[in-house]
RNA sequence: GGCUCCGUAGCUCAGCUGGAUAGAGCAACUGACUUCUAAUCAGUAGGUCUCAGGUUCGAAUCCUGACGGAGUCACCA
């Protein structure tokens, strides 16, 4: 918006040198390299096929222009193909202006658009690991962004609570776990049902490896088994049938499954104890995370769900039935295969549950955008399911979006839970905390504050340096997840934007005596005009994040704008300064600094302490 | 094998709607705190942007093809 005058400004200057209209698009100001002279850059290459004229020729006649009919501009040089422009005070001292009186700088106005984003969505077996982070705060991230970009959001998560794998910690518990509860033990309520999980994997495995030493299993591996195989891949591969065919345990869970899915008194109990427990486990971490949710969608209410879409198909002629009477959708001219939809006894397939659950939330919300935060390994998946949405005509197909992104690597390797390899996402956060607790004690900054605002600001530290470490990469990306780094409190982290904050508003209290008068503001220097250009960018960053659904932008935006901040702290006084205007127009610029910066870090769902 | 995604400094990552000599941080080395919070700043060193073609005045960025890595192609979820 402030660059509008000046783009304006050029095209006038193309149409009276030249009588030639030009574009907008083709206009792009950007700001002047370091290593020149000038503020901002228009390249002229662009137009020297249109006026038959040299780069350089084009660039002096324009700049001439715009240095005697643009009072913005200053002066102006050229070197080859580009048109370098110095601004004068005013344009500044107005940008600034502008930003300060906007309350809500870079957000659009409220488009009464509703949108729906699903992250986090875990399965009631297992605690939440570093790869849930990473989801979580990628859903959490983009939720804020949409909100900033004028949405209303809703924000869900489905829960996949029943299944086999719950019924695996359910029978464990009943079987091995004496009655205790997570109470009487003092393990939170996931890591406890997560245990009985692992402890059923144990015993299992026990059992499986007694049964391989049997005639039977020796008998099955020897009709089975390729000659090249041996007998240890062999059993490897084969768990699963043996879990299906053979194991009592395997046989007790899939019972229970069935117990449950008659709605079997006695089962129904335990698995809503064991689930309540899992909740209140989840609850603390996510309080931890600071996340929310609106609305909680259950696998149990929705596994079923679906049914009404399957008949939909095949009355409107995209899906197909076999003889053997399962249906299918037939997607190659897609570029992608034949889906099964159905199975052949009539149940649904998970694909189908998607189905029904995307039907079920647009009757809830009627969102025109639905936002699926979910692993890139579900990428066909997506593509599927959002195909066979548009085939069923459903009135929200079109805005169907899967936030997908990589996996989350150790230095050591991909996270395994079978090697123990996963990192917990509670460890974790006690890690990066009593990290930041050492930091802090170390510099002594904080230690006049009480004990319970020292902690708080401890847990945004550490908090901050988790989140940015995983939020400032693009989604899409794989990352590796260096333990040691994601500690780090120094260069290119939260913490290193947190203290830019802490500066500014440690500079405003002592500075009583504000004002706001720089309107005569003379000699803006090259570190202002630098956080002003940044600070002028912001709006685009945010636009573009939500656009592309990705808040690495803004993670990276507000790392330089601290970046730059330092600077400008370091090489000029602030209260110190050289007159009242000057010192006005710092203090200003600060504020707007640390405003911006606590904006956009909200929007990564990270907090700014007041001191550090 | 088909399809999708990724490949930039020793490591972790920016830059990708084409623009000047490709940027940060970490790690290594050097300097700056009696002065607004040194979780800071300044500097040194570190590059065949995987490779080969093509488009263009101009390519890390766009197109094609290799190579390398990952994911996926279940009547699992």
């Amino acid at each position: 918006m402030f660059l509008l005058q000046l783009t304006q400004d050029l095209r006038q200057a193309f149409k009276s040198v030249y009588q030639l209209e030009v574009e907008e698009s083709k206009l792009t100001l950007s700001p002047t390299k370091k290593e020149f002279e000038g503020d901002f850059t228009i390249v002229t290459f662009a137009f020297v096929k249109d006026l038959k004229l040299g780069p350089e020729q084009i660039g002096n006649a324009i700049g001439q222009y715009m240095a005697d009919h643009c009072s913005l501009v200053k002066s102006y040089n050229v070197i080859k193909g580009f048109l370098n422009l110095e601004l004068s005070d005013a344009f500044w001292i107005d940008a600034l202006q502008k930003i300060l009186s906007d309350e809500k700088y870079g957000e659009q106005a409220p488009k009464g658009e509703k949108v729906m984003v699903e992250f986090s969505s875990p399965n009631t077996n297992k605690p939440l690991h570093l790869g849930h982070i990473r989801n979580i705060l990628l859903g959490w991230s983009c939720s804020k962004i949409l909100e900033a970009a004028g949405f209303d959001v809703v924000r869900t998560q489905i829960i996949n609570d029943r299944g086999i794998a719950v019924c695996k910690s359910m029978l464990a518990w009943q079987k091995f776990g004496g009655g205790k509860t997570p109470s009487e033990t003092g393990i939170k309520g996931d890591h406890f049902v997560g245990d009985f999980y692992v402890l059923f994997e144990q015993k299992f495995q026990e059992e499986y490896a007694e049964w391989q030493q049997t005639s039977l299993a020796s008998t099955i591996f020897s009709q089975r088994a390729d000659l090249d195989v041996t007998e240890k891949e062999f059993f490897k591969a084969y768990k699963n049938e043996y879990f299906n065919q053979f194991s009592t345990l395997g046989k007790e869970a899939k019972q229970m499954l069935l117990d449950w899915e008659a709605g079997d008194e006695a089962t129904m109990a335990l698995w809503k104890q064991m689930n309540s427990w899992v909740y209140e486990g989840f609850n603390t971490t996510y309080d931890r995370l600071q996340v929310k949710f609106d609305k909680l969608y259950y696998e149990s209410d929705t596994y079923i769900l679906g049914k009404n879409a399957v008949q939909k198909g095949l009355d409107l002629g995209v899906f197909y039935q076999k003889e053997d009477s399962s249906i299918w959708i037939d997607l190659t001219e897609a570029g992608m295969d034949h889906k099964l939809v159905q199975r052949r006894d009539g149940t649904s397939v998970y694909i189908t549950q998607d189905i029904g659950t995307a039907q079920l939330r647009y009757d809830d919300f009627g969102a025109t955008k639905m936002i699926y935060t979910v692993a890139d390994e579900q990428d066909y998946h997506f593509q599927v399911l959002f195909e066979i949405m548009k085939r069923l005509k459903e009135p929200f197909a079109d805005g169907l979006f899967h936030l997908s992104y990589g996996m989350v690597d150790l230095p050591t390797g991909k996270m395994k839970s079978r090697e123990g390899t996963v990192v917990d996402a509670d460890d974790l956060m006690d890690e990066v905390i009593s990290e930041a607790q050492a930091s802090s004690e170390e510099r002594g900054e904080i230690a006049e504050v009480s004990q319970e605002e020292q902690a708080e600001i401890i847990r945004k530290i550490g908090m901050a340096a988790l989140k940015f470490f995983i939020i400032k990469v693009q989604p899409k990306k794989r990352m590796v997840f260096d333990p040691k780094e994601s500690v780090d409190m120094q260069g290119q982290t939260g913490p290193y934007i947190q203290n830019a904050y802490v500066r500014v508003k440690s500079v405003l209290r002592k500075a009583s005596d504000k004002k706001e008068e720089f309107a005569s503001y003379e000699g803006v220097q090259a570190q202002e005009k630098s956080l002003l250009t940044l600070l002028q960018s912001y709006p685009d960053i945010l636009e573009a994040a939500a656009r592309d659904y990705d808040p690495s932008g803004i993670a990276n935006f507000c790392y330089t704008l601290a970046k730059e901040y330092h600077k400008f702290y370091h090489d000029i006084r602030i209260l110190g300064a050289e007159t009242e205007i000057a010192k006005s127009f710092r203090l200003a610029l600060s504020a707007v600094v640390a405003r911006t910066l606590q904006h956009g870090m909200d929007l990564l769902g990270i907090e700014m302490p007041e001191r550090m």
